[in-house]
RNA sequence: GCCGCCAUCGUCUAGUGGUCCAGGACGCUAGGUUCUCAUCCUAGAAAUCACGGGUUCGACUCCCGUUGGCGGUACCA
């Protein structure tokens, strides 16, 4: 059986759009799954859209992903260098080759030149249109005369390489994902091949670089599916084996349009930048479109799992929208599974962007005392950005209003002895452990555990919402607790 | 306009002719745990399986049509 290859072949458009991450994992569940290559190709024939860094950017996400590829495009010291027996992966690097293969078409009557300019082909497809005919290419330079070609070349005239269809009957495949597809070959248009830049178009790169770099399955999304039968006959015309297609639905907006910028955040990049970790958005991404099927009710998946039960059949035809509130579910259950030393490491950065945090005093931003927040913290996190943001207590003065104090209609002398009682209580424990204050004050509360520990809460935290007093005294630390105490106190 | 793809709770989905008056998850609501918030636990509401025809003893599942959504229709990918 023929090796499985297959490729993840982004354009560098300056960020990685979420729905082509999802192409990125699918594309590497199955090439792991199925024990074939992976390769990252790069598709930057668009000269009009060339964006500076956006290869690097590209990378350095799938790197942060951890979709190993074994062969393409890589970056190291932050040099984009190239890995494999195929390459250039580059298509930008590969340009004669195109160059090559079109002319070889031509040679065989399956391109010609086109000398048409934009300005006669638009004028042709708006009559088109008005006549409510498909738009397509009239084949005008088809009947030019071999004669009248060469002088056009001769005299330097502008000129692209379109393919030309076959007229009669029908092209079929079928995709590894909808079953068969048909489409006439007469609503097919003679698509440019070679643009007159010299650049080749997606349309005929994809084909050339997929043969020669021996693509087992092109998996790509929904889009081409239409123009999938101009590659087959591309195919044909060269007399190559076609390669098996699996085309992805589409990831939508809450409004079931394509997802785009406006509705939202597309890039992964805002994603980490969030504080989302990577087993989330891969676990939530893969989940967008695919399931395990057979029943299964599993919800959180290890990329080891994901490789272990994708299969292209249990890919959903219909397109996903994509709902923010799972993927903060999702990553809350990965954030909760992380040791405290792993969320401290991941979390270092976003503490660093925090100006409640950079104000605060050195002796709040040890290891040690971040360790101990995010301890009280964890089960409370959605994302990673969020740290600290709801407890900054624990790194600034707190100011509140003396009523905040008070626990239902307690009068202020019952209050002030609940606080007294408190400052007793702390002021007793030597082993300051979380699990001791705990017990010392549920201990002291007994029945009534209002009137204790609301007081206590809002004198070390000033809000009235909080993690248990126990556990911010824990955090603060003996003094600064008996501190705040006093300080709350003093209100009387 | 033309061509193609798709269509199950608000959302992600299970379901491949009978076991489904449709199961799970997120979200939502209520209750429990609880000093508050979050976590956690329990329960609940939520889908005439887009609609209409067939085929069949029987259809969410197969076929046809309609409607709707989406994609393509570029010297963009």
């Amino acid at each position: 059986m023929k090796k499985i290859r297959v490729r993840f072949a982004p354009s560098p458009t300056g960020y990685m759009h979420v729905g082509n991450f999802r192409t990125a994992l699918y594309t590497y569940l199955f090439a792991k799954k199925n024990k074939g290559d992976f390769i990252l190709r790069i598709e930057d024939t668009d000269q009009k859209r060339y964006v500076k860094d956006a290869l690097e950017k590209l990378i350095q996400v799938l790197d942060w992903a951890g979709f190993g590829y074994s062969e393409g495009v890589y970056l190291e010291n932050n040099n984009v260098i190239q890995k494999g027996e195929f390459g250039p992966y580059i298509q930008s690097e590969r340009l004669d080759i195109y160059k090559k293969y079109a002319h070889e078409l031509v040679e065989n009557g399956h391109a010609y030149h086109c000398f048409c300019t934009p300005e006669r082909l638009e004028e042709m497809r708006a009559e088109q249109i008005a006549r409510k005919q498909a738009p397509k290419y009239d084949q005008a330079c088809l009947k030019l005369s071999e004669e009248e070609v060469m002088e056009k070349m001769k005299s330097g005239t502008p000129y692209v390489i379109r393919q030309k269809i076959q007229a009669e009957g029908a092209t079929e495949y079928t995709d590894l994902i909808r079953g068969k597809i048909r489409i006439e070959n007469e609503v097919l248009d003679d698509q440019v091949l070679l643009k007159s830049d010299g650049y080749p178009t997606y349309n005929f790169a994809n084909v050339i670089d997929d043969h020669l770099m021996e693509i087992s399955h092109v998996i790509r999304g929904e889009e081409y599916i239409s123009s999938t039968p101009k590659f087959i006959q591309l195919y044909q015309n060269f007399g190559w084996n076609v390669p098996a297609f699996a085309h992805l639905p589409l990831l939508l907006n809450p409004d079931k349009s394509k997802l785009s910028k406006r509705q939202g955040d597309v890039a992964v990049e805002d994603y980490i930048k969030k504080g989302y970790l990577k087993e989330s958005v891969a676990n939530f991404v893969a989940l967008l479109g695919w399931n395990p099927g057979e029943g299964s009710t599993q919800e959180i998946f290890s990329m080891e799992e994901l490789i272990e039960k994708f299969d292209l059949a249990h890919v959903h035809k219909a397109g996903a929208v994509f709902d923010l509130k799972k993927l903060d579910w999702i990553n809350a259950q990965y954030i909760k599974k992380l040791s405290i030393d792993e969320l401290y490491k991941k979390s270092l950065e976003f503490w660093k962007q925090k100006d409640f945090f950079n104000a605060a005093s050195d002796d709040k931003k040890t290891e040690e005392y971040l360790k101990k927040v995010l301890e009280v913290e964890q089960d409370r996190l959605k994302n990673l950005s969020e740290v600290g943001e709801s407890n900054k207590f624990f790194f600034q003065n707190i100011s509140y209003d003396k009523e905040l104090l008070r626990w239902k209609d307690m009068n202020d002398g019952d209050l002030k002895s609940s606080l007294e009682k408190s400052r007793k209580i702390l002021g007793e424990i030597s082993n300051w452990t979380k699990e001791k204050l705990e017990q010392k004050l549920l201990e002291a509360a007994a029945d009534k555990r209002g009137e204790l520990l609301w007081p206590l809460r809002v004198a070390l935290t000033g809000e009235q919402r909080s993690p248990s007093p126990s556990d911010v005294a824990w955090v603060l630390g003996k003094k600064e607790s008996l501190k705040r105490i006093e300080q709350a106190l003093e209100k009387f």
